[in-house]
This record gives structure tokens, sequence and C-alpha cells, in this order.
DNA sequence: TTATGTGAACTAATTCACAGCT
DNA sequence: AGCTGTGAATTAGTTCACATAA
């Protein structure tokens, strides 16, 4: 459970265990940036980097560095100044800040061609995360593998999550039977739900629902495209009427 | 081209071409939101709905009222006090605001779980998007036929792109071959790009990239997830402290 | 009445710029 | 000499609360 402790290079802090994390909280955007750094850091540690400094660091995240270390000093003190940051140190301290230093066991529900690329998508799921399950109404997809794991049906949704005490519920099925999934997974207990499905999911207090759509980015794509060509349009347009 | 004028219920606005539109810019944070109400008001319509109060369709978008209302003013003023929204109405106006009057080619390189996720991806893609062309490079996918389309090899990639004036590329390939494919999308002239890839891609200015994580959603589920834990544990300490 | 549209107040996030540590 | 960490300044986003129009 504890494992801070025994990590090499983790100075034990101070060591009251009541002690509340990253006093004040950390903003929501700098939540939504650390793993983004996570990814970079593994990138340069892999690359046999063991120092980086905040500019480089930035740079290979696609952040400013003021960003990053305002974003950084929100965990605590972890840079070196004059040289940068310890990068597997650092690897470590953004871990503990997002919880990654328990693996999350985790039940996707829906085994059709999302369901199936989250089960193969290795990389990122397999540091912090375990995928116990894949579970599917369809008949014909129960027991083929995924990944590391069988199809299972739906059915058994409840007996799992008790099973493996499954904190994380990941809903990559179509729209219409998104809430229905949503609210057995609420009624099992579980209280963090990723939503692949296109629609606001329904959810009582206390539970976290995140979503990820892929059209909206589309969408979003579309309305800058869409400017980028009505500027020209009107640089075209002015310029006809200067010269007229 | 222009499309504003047939469609029913829009009333002329003052004709003047050169006019931007909506001046002063659409705020970023209401920009990512409009995709939602969409997605809300088409759901309305579907089930009969002529007319909408910001309460009821921010309570199906999941935003506060005055959040709705502050965002659908950066469009212009089309409820009615009293009343409510056309639901109709602002469809359109919803719609010609994100640029999706027009439908956009598109071409998703990789036909692997993903690419075949979102070339089946029917709803909301249909609305705005015409998939023109999976492209992958492995040949034993090339000529499957995925929705709509046929799997091509990706040496074809600058000849479709050319062929159907694609302005929108969807990078669904590993992480591995992704900046590749992205320097060959920039390189044929393609300048909004939407990447599945862990990684951020580099490209020059002028070139519009909007990314998707699988995973970076889920490792802020586990930021909350162990929030939760933590803050039991702490209250548990803090009653037991105080029993002591 | 009733619900929109919006200034004004507030809160969050970003960026600047430099003091302070190594 | 160089890079972090952070107050201060700025900019963006949210929420309030009500005048205004149908």
């Amino acid at each position: 459970m504890s494992s801070a402790a025994e990590f090499p290079g983790s100075e034990a802090e101070p060591g009251n265990l009541a002690d509340r994390p990253y006093p004040g909280g950390i903003p929501d955007a700098t939540v939504a940036r650390l793993p983004v750094y996570l990814r970079a850091l593994y990138a340069l540690a892999e690359r046999g980097v063991t120092t980086v400094a905040s500019d480089e660091l930035a740079r290979s995240a696609g952040v400013n560095s003021a960003k990053l270390r305002k974003d950084l000093s929100h965990l605590g003190s972890y840079g070196i100044r004059g040289v940068g940051y310890d990068v597997e140190y650092l690897v470590y301290q953004v871990s503990r800040a997002l919880g990654l230093t328990q693996r999350w066991p985790v039940v996707i529900i829906g085994a059709g061609n999302l369901g199936r690329a989250l089960a193969n998508y290795g990389g990122f799921l397999n540091r912090g995360f375990r995928i116990e399950a894949v579970l599917d109404s369809d008949p014909s997809l129960v027991g083929r593998k995924l990944g590391s794991v069988i199809v299972r049906h739906v059915s058994e949704l409840e007996a799992l999550v008790a099973e493996h005490g499954i904190a994380i519920g990941v809903i990559a099925v179509p729209a219409g039977a998104a809430q229905a999934m949503c609210d057995r997974l609420v009624a099992t207990g579980v209280t963090s739900i990723l939503n692949f499905a296109p629609l606001v999911l329904n959810v009582p207090g206390g539970v976290d629902v995140r979503k990820v759509d892929l059209s909206i980015e589309l969408q979003i794509l579309a309305f800058h495209a869409q400017r980028r060509s009505t500027a020209r349009f009107v640089q075209a347009t002015d310029r006809a009427a200067a010269e007229a």
C-alpha cells in the first residue's frame, strides 16, 4: 500500500501520515497536463537522459517552460537550481501525484472496435492500470482473447467488480446502452467512470465521470479550419474593396 | 459554398459579405462546448422537441444555464425572451459557427482497431465530415471494407489528399509511425490534424494539431480516485487521533 | 409573467520577470 | 553562470443577478 518509503531516491518527507499531500490542492489544469509530462519523461528516460531542464522538458511536452515549472511547483520542489530535474525522480513524483504508484483495476465494457483498441493500447495503460476484464453482451464475442484477457459476458459485471475490487469502469458501448451500463457500475460501487459513448451520463453525486469524444475534437478542428479560410476570404475581399 | 441564405428560418443577416462572423471571436472554452450543445440539440430534435429553454438544454448538456446562455450569446441573439430557443434554428446556428454547414473531407491513417472504430463511428462523424479514405501500411488490410470505404495503401496518401481536397487528417497509427505520417500530411498541404498517437507532434506554424489521448483521461480519473481515498484515510486518521 | 442576454463581480489559469539557490 | 521557484501582473473563464424584451 504505502510505496513512497521504499522508492530509491525518494527523500523521506517528514513522516506524519496524516499530512495532506499537496496542500491547497493541485489545479485542474495542472492535473490535466501531468500525464503529458509523465509521457515525455518516460521518453527521455528511455533515451538514457538522466537530467532535464524545464526548457527541454517543456518543449517535448508542447508547453512553455514557465507553465511547466509552475505546474511542477504544485507537487513540491523537486528541481535543482542551475541544473534541472532528475528524470527518474520526477517520474516517480509525477506518478505519485497522479496516484499511479498503485495499479488501478479497470473493467472495459464493450468489446467492439473501441474496446479492442483500448484493451490493446499497451503503452500507458500498463503503467498504472490493469485491465481485469473486458465485457460484451454479444455471445459471439464472449470467449475471444483481447490483449491479455478473455471477453466475458456482461452479465458477469457485478461479480467481476466485486471479485477484483474494480475502481474504474470504461464504457465503450453504443450510446443506447451506455446509461444502463453506467447505472450498473454505480450500483456496484464504482465511482470512477470513463465514458466513450457520445452522450452525457447521469450519475449521483460522488461519482466521477470523464468523457472522451472522438468527434468533438474533430469539430473543434473544423471550427479553426473554417476560421482560417474565412480569414483568407475576408482578406481577399478587403483587398478588392481597397482597390475599388 | 454560401449556405446560410437558403436555410429555412435563417433571417438574412445584413448582407455585407465582408462582415466578420462572430466579431471579437468565440472563446476557446465556448468552442469546446458547442459540439456538446449540438449533440444535445440533435437528441431533442429527434424526440420531437421544437423549443427548449436554457435550463433544460443546459441540463442535457451537463453545464449550468448561465454558462450555456453566455456561450450562445457569442454566436448571436438567437433565443426568444420568455420562451427559449427554437431547436432547429439553434442546430443550424451552432453548426454554422462550428463550420459544419459544409462537409469536411477526412482521411484516416491507420486501419487498426482505432481506425476501424473511427470509420464506423457513424453518428456524428457523418454530420459535417466525410471519410474519403482509410489508409494502412499493412498489405493484408488493404482492400478490406471499413464502413463505407475500402482500405487503401498508405503510399496513396498524397494522391488521395490532392484528389479529394482533403482538409483534415486523422492519425491512428502507433506512436513510432505518427510523426512521419504527420510530416507527409503537412507536406501535401493538410493544415488540420487530429492525433490519436500518444506523443506530441512537431508541426510548422499554421498547422492546427489536436490530440485525443485514450489514457490521459484515465490518469486524471486515477488522480481523483486517489484523492477520494486519501481524504477518507485522513478523515479516519483524524478521528482516531481525536479519540486518543 | 417568464426566460433571455449581459454588465459586473469573482475565480482560475497563464505569463512575466527576477530573486535566490547550486 | 544558470535554472528553478514564485510573487505580481495579466488574461481567460465562470457565475451572479437583473434589466430587458416577448
